[in-house]
DNA sequence: CCTTGACCTAAACCCCACTTTAAGTGGCAG
DNA sequence: CTGCCACTTAAAGTGGGGTTTAGGTCAAGG
């Protein structure tokens, strides 16, 4: 399979899939007169990607977390540490943008007569 | 007041108050030998800024809030529009990070032999 | 007079995940 | 032989919101 084929097999542009080659997120690929050919084991590779990013792993993390399956791919809880550290994360983002709606609902509401009362009356801080 | 009281005053960098000035965030503030002069308008505008922020909006959107502003001062509604418009995006923000946080409940609690069962268990799409 | 400290400017740099661009190559159809 | 298409590369660009740096100015204090 070449690489346009891949692209359009996993939904996704050929541009990126050399990217990630390039910083390392999935193998060189072998090269037959100057293209790539990829196989199963590849596709799988963007897949597990595509899952990482998914979950919200950055480009950097997801390649922590093929480092770690490379010296233990036995692992089935390989996930773990790196899901529940995110999860943490994930939830605080979640906090911070229900805060941020709860400041528009605030302001959908708002009958304020000038935009400066309006501003001392839900000023966050400082 | 000069610029390194307004930023212990707001609790902000003066190097991002002066970034404010240049993009047009704040209004282009007298120079006295040189240096900003910030009055109480000044820091009115600067919190307002920084109220906008939290709700969600960015740079570009909150000169668009003070446009409106300024061409209808008397409206106290000014908000409405772009507030509900940023609230429909922050809820398909909040959406997606539920969305990251059930994947991640799945990958910790995954009992997997090898991840790439975990993969084709867990794929999003394609 | 000279230093110090707070300020000034323009421009470059940061992160992140790509996307776009420019210039080139290989193989096949007509 | 000539097009053309799908691919290749390195490098630059994108967007967002600043931060950092290099080099300069000004007023007051010792």
């Amino acid at each position: 399979m070449q690489i346009g084929e891949v692209a359009k097999t996993l939904d996704m542009p050929a541009s990126t899939i050399r990217y990630y080659e390039k910083v390392g997120l999935i193998e060189h690929q072998q090269r037959v007169s100057g293209r790539r050919l990829f196989d199963e084991r590849a596709l799988f590779a963007l897949r597990f990607v595509r899952l990482a990013q998914a979950a919200g792993f950055t480009i950097g993390e997801i390649k922590s977390l093929l480092q770690s399956h490379a010296q233990d791919p036995s692992a089935a809880g390989i996930w773990k540490p790196f899901a529940e550290t995110k999860q943490a994360e994930v939830r605080q983002q979640i906090d911070t943008l229900q805060q941020m709606d709860r400041v528009l609902t605030e302001l959908i509401g708002c009958r304020c007569s000038s935009i400066e009362t309006c501003v001392q009356m839900a000023t966050p801080a400082a």
